[in-house]
This record gives C-alpha cells, sequence and structure tokens, in this order.
RNA sequence: GCGCGGUUAGCUCAGUUGGUAGAGCGCGUCAUUGACGUUGACGAUGUCGGGGGUUCGAAUCCCUCACCGCGCACCA
C-alpha cells in the first residue's frame, strides 16, 4: 500500500508533476508514440487548438474548448492513431490593438502620436507576454498538445505564407482593390469587416422635410448637404410628372440648390413618401444607386465624425451635435414638414467601441467571395464537413449564402502587412518593392484573413511533413459563436490553397453562462476564472464539470456546486483505488474467474464499448456521464460492497477471483477515464500492478474502436 | 422583419432509430468510527409548455399557438 493513498487525493500537488511527465514523456508528438501502440491502427488524428488570441487570459469557454479537444485526442492516442493536438496564438489584430489603446488611454496616451513602428513594438511586447502567460494555462488544463509544434500568427514564416496567399489570390482574380462602402470606425479610425460591426436596435426621431416640391423622409439630416438628387420608383404614379433626368430650383440647408430626378428600382413605394434623397458617399445603398446613374458622389462627413466644408456653417462640427441644429434651422426655414420621434431603426456600431459606424467610400482590399463561398457550399453539400451538432450547418449555409465581398484591409499597425505598393496611383502587388520611388501598404490584414488559413498553416501548408500527412485534419472544437466567423473562412482557404476541407467535423460547444444561466461579462462581474476553480477543486473536476452533461451547441450554466462534486468524484476513485490496492495488490492476474466475476467483468466491457461509440459519435457528455456513474454506483457501491465479505471468506479459488476482477475493473475503468480526468487516472495508473506503459497516456484504450 | 435553438422533478440538464420518464444537486427517513472527515440504503415530487394530427403506442414524428434565449438584418 502506498503511502499518497492514505491522504486525500490533492490535485494541487499532483497536477504540475504529471504534466511535466507528460511533457518530458516526448508523446504529445505522434512520432514519438510507442511502437506498441500505433503499429495495429496508426493513422493520423490531427487537430488543431483554436489559437486565443493572446491578449488577456483564458476564460472559461476556453476551458471547456479545451476539455473536449483533450478528451478527442487522448482517446484517440489511446486507440492507437497518431494523435496530434497543434497549439498556437493569434495576433488577434484589431482586437489586440483595441486592447493596447485602452492601455494606452489610461496612461495619457494615444496611438496617434506615436511612431508607428514604436506602437507596433510595444504592442508585440505586451502581445508575447500575454502568449506565453496562456500557453502556461493550457498546460494547467491538461491539454496533451505538442507544443514543439506550436505557431504564432506573427512567426516570421507564417507572415509570408499569408502574404504569398494575398498574391495569389490577387493573380487568380480573388482580390481587387475597390472604392467601396467600408464600415468605418472614427474612434478607431480604420474600417471594419461586417462581422465586426453590430447592428444595434435604436429609437431615432424621423424627420420628413419639404425638398422642392416633395417630401423626403431621413434620420440623418447631418448627410444631407450635398443631397441634389431625389430618387423615385420609376412606376410610382405619383410621381409620374416627373422624368428621369429632369433638374429643378429648390431651397435647402445653406440655399438654393439644383436637384435632379433619378428613377431607380430600389426605391420602396411603400416607405414613407416613396421619395427619398441620397447620399451616395455615407450609404451603401445610395451609393450602389450612384453607380448605376454615374451620379457625382461627394463626402460629408470627415474620418473623424465632423462635418466638412460643405456643411457652411456646420463646418467641423460631430454629427451628434449637428443633427439636432440641423433640423431645427431647417425648421426655421419652413421646411420641416413631421418629426417622428418612436421611429425605430437599426444602426450599426464598432463591435469593441460601441461608436457608431459611419459609412464611407474609401480604397481597400476585398476577396471576391462568391465563388469561394460556392466552392465551401459543394463541399458540405458532398458532406465533406460535418457539424456537431447538425443543425449548425443551416447557421454556416446562410452565411455562406450571403457572403458579401470581404474588406480585408485595416489601418490599424498590429497586424500582417498588406504586401502592395503604390506610385503615382499605380498598385503593384508582392513582397519586395517594385523599384525606386514606390510606396509600401500601410495597412494589415484582418485578423480572420491569417486565422483563416490556420490548419493549412498550422500543418505547414504547402510542403510541410505535416501537410502532407495531417491534412485535412479530423476535429475542429471551437465555440459555436464562430459558426459564420472563423469556419466559414477556414473551409474557404482550405479548399482554396489545400484543395480539400480543412476538417471533415466541426464540432460547436455553446457558451458557458454562469450558474443563473446568464451571460458572463465584466461588467456584471459575473465573470468565472477557470483557473480559480482549478485551484480550488482540481483540473480533472472542473473538466468533467464542463464535459458531463453539456451538449454540443447548448448552452451551459455553471455551478460551482457541480465542479465540487467531480471533486468528490475524483477524490471516490482514489478511494476506490486505495481499497483495491490495499485488499487484492497481491492479486494472481492469470487465475480463473468464478462465473459470477466472469459476468461483473462482460458487464464492464458492455459499458466501455457504449463509451467507446459514445466517444467516436461526439457524445462525449454521455460517456463521461456513464463512466462516472458505473465506477461510483456499481463498481464502489455495488462490487466493492459485496467484496468484502467474499475477500474475508475461506474460499480460495473465490478470492482469488475477486482480486483479479477487482484489480482488472480498475485498470479499465481508469484508463477509460483518463481522457476526461487525465490527472488523477494517470496518478492512480502509476500505482497499478496491471501497469503496462509507462504513461497512462499511452496505454492502450481497453476495447478496440469500431 | 428573417433565421436558429429551447420549453421534461424545487434547480441545472440527459433521454442515440417512437415502446407507458432519468441523472446530478437539493429535500425526507434510516444507517454508518476504517476504501471514502468528500459514506451508504431507501424514498417523495413530473397532465415531458398549450392545442390538434399520424400510430396499436408519442417527451420522441407532423401541424399550429404561446413564452424564453440567441443570431442575422443597407428600407431612406
Amino acid at each position: 500500500m502506498i503511502e499518497k493513498f492514505k491522504k486525500p487525493y490533492d490535485p494541487a500537488e499532483t497536477e504540475g508533476r504529471i504534466y511535466e511527465a507528460w511533457e518530458r514523456s516526448g508523446y504529445f508528438s505522434p512520432e514519438n508514440l510507442p511502437e506498441a501502440l500505433t503499429s495495429e491502427n496508426g493513422k493520423p488524428f490531427t487537430m488543431v487548438l483554436p489559437p486565443p488570441n493572446a491578449n488577456g487570459s483564458l476564460h472559461v469557454g476556453h476551458a471547456l474548448g479545451k476539455a473536449l479537444a483533450d478528451a478527442m485526442t487522448r482517446a484517440k492516442r489511446m486507440q492507437g492513431y497518431k494523435a496530434l493536438w497543434i497549439p498556437g496564438a493569434d495576433h488577434a489584430g484589431f482586437e489586440t490593438q483595441v486592447v493596447y489603446e485602452k492601455k494606452l488611454e489610461k496612461e495619457g496616451r494615444s496611438r496617434f502620436q506615436m511612431d508607428p513602428k514604436d506602437l507596433y513594438n510595444e504592442i508585440l511586447a505586451f502581445t508575447l507576454e500575454n502568449k506565453s502567460m496562456m500557453e502556461n494555462q493550457v498546460r494547467a488544463l491538461g491539454a496533451s498538445c505538442d507544443w514543439t509544434r506550436e505557431k504564432f500568427t506573427l512567426d516570421p514564416a507564417i507572415v509570408r505564407e499569408v502574404q504569398q496567399t494575398f498574391i495569389k489570390m490577387h493573380e487568380d482574380g480573388l482580390v481587387y482593390r475597390g472604392k467601396r462602402t467600408v464600415n468605418w470606425c472614427p474612434k478607431h479610425q480604420t474600417s471594419l469587416s461586417d462581422v465586426e460591426t453590430e447592428s444595434v436596435p435604436e429609437q431615432t426621431p424621423f424627420y420628413t422635410f419639404k425638398y422642392g416640391p416633395f417630401e423626403i423622409g431621413t434620420v440623418r439630416p447631418e448627410t444631407k448637404f450635398g443631397d441634389k438628387y431625389v430618387v423615385m420608383h420609376p412606376e410610382d404614379a405619383r410621381y409620374a410628372q416627373y422624368a428621369h433626368g429632369d433638374t429643378l430650383e429648390l431651397e435647402w440647408i445653406n440655399g438654393p440648390i439644383t436637384a435632379t430626378i433619378i428613377k431607380d428600382e430600389a426605391v420602396d413605394m411603400e416607405f414613407g413618401t416613396g421619395a427619398m434623397t441620397i447620399t451616395p458617399w455615407h450609404s451603401q445603398i445610395d451609393f450602389e444607386i450612384a453607380k448605376r446613374h454615374n451620379l457625382d458622389v461627394e463626402q460629408i462627413i470627415d474620418w473623424r465624425g465632423k462635418l466638412l466644408p460643405i456643411a457652411g456653417e456646420f463646418e467641423g462640427m460631430k454629427i451628434s451635435e449637428a443633427r439636432e441644429k440641423i433640423a431645427q434651422k431647417l425648421a426655421d426655414k419652413g421646411l420641416l414638414v413631421s418629426t417622428d420621434t418612436e421611429y425605430k431603426n437599426v444602426v450599426k456600431r464598432c463591435y469593441k467601441c460601441n461608436t457608431m459606424i459611419e459609412p464611407q467610400i474609401k480604397d481597400q482590399w476585398f476577396v471576391k467571395m462568391a465563388p469561394l463561398a460556392k466552392m465551401a457550399l459543394d463541399a458540405v453539400d458532398r458532406k465533406e464537413v460535418r457539424f456537431v451538432p447538425e443543425h449548425e450547418e443551416k447557421v454556416f449555409r446562410y452565411w455562406m449564402e450571403n457572403a458579401m465581398d470581404w474588406n480585408i484591409s485595416r489601418q490599424i499597425v498590429w497586424g500582417i502587412p498588406i504586401p502592395a505598393w503604390t506610385k503615382n496611383g499605380e498598385i503593384q502587388v508582392g513582397i519586395e518593392s517594385p523599384g525606386e520611388g514606390w510606396e509600401e501598404d500601410t495597412d494589415t490584414f484582418d485578423t480572420w484573413f491569417s486565422s483563416g488559413q490556420w490548419p493549412l498553416l498550422t500543418t505547414g501548408y504547402p510542403d510541410g511533413a505535416d501537410f502532407a500527412e495531417h491534412y485535412p485534419t479530423d476535429v475542429m472544437e471551437t465555440g459555436r459563436d464562430l459558426v459564420f466567423k472563423w469556419i466559414p473562412r477556414m473551409v474557404i482557404f482550405g479548399l482554396y490553397l489545400g484543395k480539400k476541407v480543412p476538417f471533415h467535423t466541426v464540432y460547436l460547444h455553446g457558451m458557458v453562462n454562469d450558474a443563473n444561466g446568464k451571460k458572463m461579462s465584466k461588467s456584471k462581474g459575473n465573470v468565472i476564472n477557470p483557473l480559480d476553480l482549478t485551484s480550488k477543486y482540481g483540473t480533472d473536476a472542473l473538466r468533467m464539470a464542463l464535459v458531463v452533461g453539456n451538449t454540443p451547441g447548448m448552452d451551459l450554466a455553471l455551478r460551482e456546486d457541480k465542479v465540487k462534486g467531480y471533486k468528490h468524484f475524483a477524490n471516490k476513485l482514489w478511494n476506490i483505488s486505495r481499497f483495491i490496492l490495499e485488499s487484492a495488490t497481491d492479486a494472481d492476474l492469470t487465475c480463473a474467474l468464478t462465473e459470477s466475476d466472469q459476468k461483473l467483468r462482460a458487464r464492464l466491457d458492455e459499458v466501455l464499448v457504449d463509451v467507446t461509440r459514445d466517444i467516436s459519435d461526439h457524445r462525449l457528455y454521455m460517456a463521461a456521464e456513464k463512466l462516472y456513474h458505473y465506477a461510483w454506483h456499481e463498481l464502489a457501491d455495488v462490487i466493492i460492497e459485496e467484496s468484502k465479505p467474499l475477500l474475508a471468506g475461506e474460499d480460495v479459488a473465490v478470492v482469488a477471483s475477486r482480486k483479479r476482477l477487482l484489480v482488472s475493473l480498475l485498470t479499465d475503468t481508469v484508463t477509460a477515464l483518463h481522457p476526461f480526468m487525465p490527472f488523477v487516472t494517470e496518478e492512480i495508473y502509476q500505482s497499478l500492478p496491471t501497469k503496462t506503459t509507462d504513461l497512462l497516456m499511452v496505454a492502450p484504450w481497453p476495447v478496440k474502436a469500431s
């Protein structure tokens, strides 16, 4: 009997030591796995860790992802696959820059007063510090990923490859430079993609103004200075007397103007008066109308969100301030017809700072989505990618079917530089300067442009050994919220560059909420730090609490009681082991089993077959619960209880059989639980007389996977 | 407005192809000083959101309504 079993299981003392032993063994790398384990199967099983944003610490949602992915990887490894889980970190362009800008703000500094190089280097130092902290947190969660293959989105080789992708796409006509409407954040001074904005419903006064003989509605009087086109539907009978191209003189905000009639089918006859004026520079729909009719396009609001000289007396005013004053001026001139204060519309805001997005016309790089989206949809039609849960496929399709061209250039320093050069309005794409006088593009890529290529980049696309062996990967485990942000981009790049889908299965976990089912947020103060829970209850306990009863795609209300319950379970396992090791450590592992003991053995085999199927069908929540139930309520409550009198009995054959049975049941139970509770099971395994490998993480799975 | 998910025991949630409901926590009674200061046995509580349909049989399939949550959204 080993001394350590005399005290309750102590995760704090155990976990660090065990992780170190795992990492030292080299088994996180598939090529180091014991021949005996992989000789029969030996197929690769590959996962890529969603690279956490290296700008803070891990939250409990990360812990859930790691627990699931690690369980999958460990199970496959024990089943003889060449299991590989590649870790990494994301520089997280805009997000990190925002975090850093907040820090600068607190220090009374601003990025706009800094040399871009200095800013970059400061953010780099900050990111690298966070990155190494996060790596240790991933280790603390027991993740069996191969650190020797770790990648960072700003590794020079990765940067180079990302730039090559851009160049290739440019050659293939899949990226273009275009003057188009972009989502401009006046605070952060950059354009944003659609997924980086939020549509927020708001109640805004809806003004109706007299515009010559017409009445036009707007929620944005501050944009109306340049409105010299009035647009109506060609079939609108109310305006039949006006012909396309007619002009008329009328009184407007700052005096008389000449307005031109435009007939366009984009106008909704049902809405308002059916007549509207357009501001093409600050509205996408207006811009499209202007393009169709080749109309003048003029900027009204500057990049900081202030009115330009065209606004006359309002020049330099912020739009929030100008709005009411302009409405008032029009009212004073007798041009205000009505104000609807109950009007509700949807306003786009920057998802980080909540600033109102100002649509602006800007030269940007865009990815042409239609052909890429079609490739992705075709692959899903061919069932090359499956979603767990299945219904998430609909969300994926919805996004793909509605994908608009993707703005990939950001006006921030923190990111991968776009390899493009300009000279006298001419543009060239390439990593090296085309020659004298060419200026480098100062924009950087949208962070999803690099993370979208992650399964390729981590496996060493295009000619790395891992790319040949481990691409496509098997399972992508990530949060449900990424199904239309990250997943589609990975599928697209995977198909475009790698010629195959980047993964066969997408496993999407739900959000981890607080005990009351409410979303965790810093402002509500209900954020649970996973490492607080692991230090209190042990990592295995947290992992079980996150995995059991948590079906894919469903949100989880995490209660501390549940974690505590699984701490009890870890200790229960510990005590089961203590009893069995104490009473059966001298078991003869070759003796004959009695008939009733054979039945008990067969019963566990049944459970294990079931559990194995649950794991391969991605029902980890069920596999873990079944093992829990077996260990506690069958092995401990029934089998061990009835063993006490049996072992005290006189029948030598019965005693010997029972000893062998107990050791055998314990071994396989602990082995099957290892993917879910890696630490306590590894620690117990080290004391088992049935131990056949140096570490449990490379012990063979107790049943053959079907 | 469109889409997706949910509604099962006091709470948090399972329920794999339709066969008269389960787990954990909580609660009640009893037991228990050596595997388990983190124990065991037994027990109570459910018109499976409402209504309709298919079926010999529905928590499970179909229709419909209600409520909760989430996502998407260029009607000026």
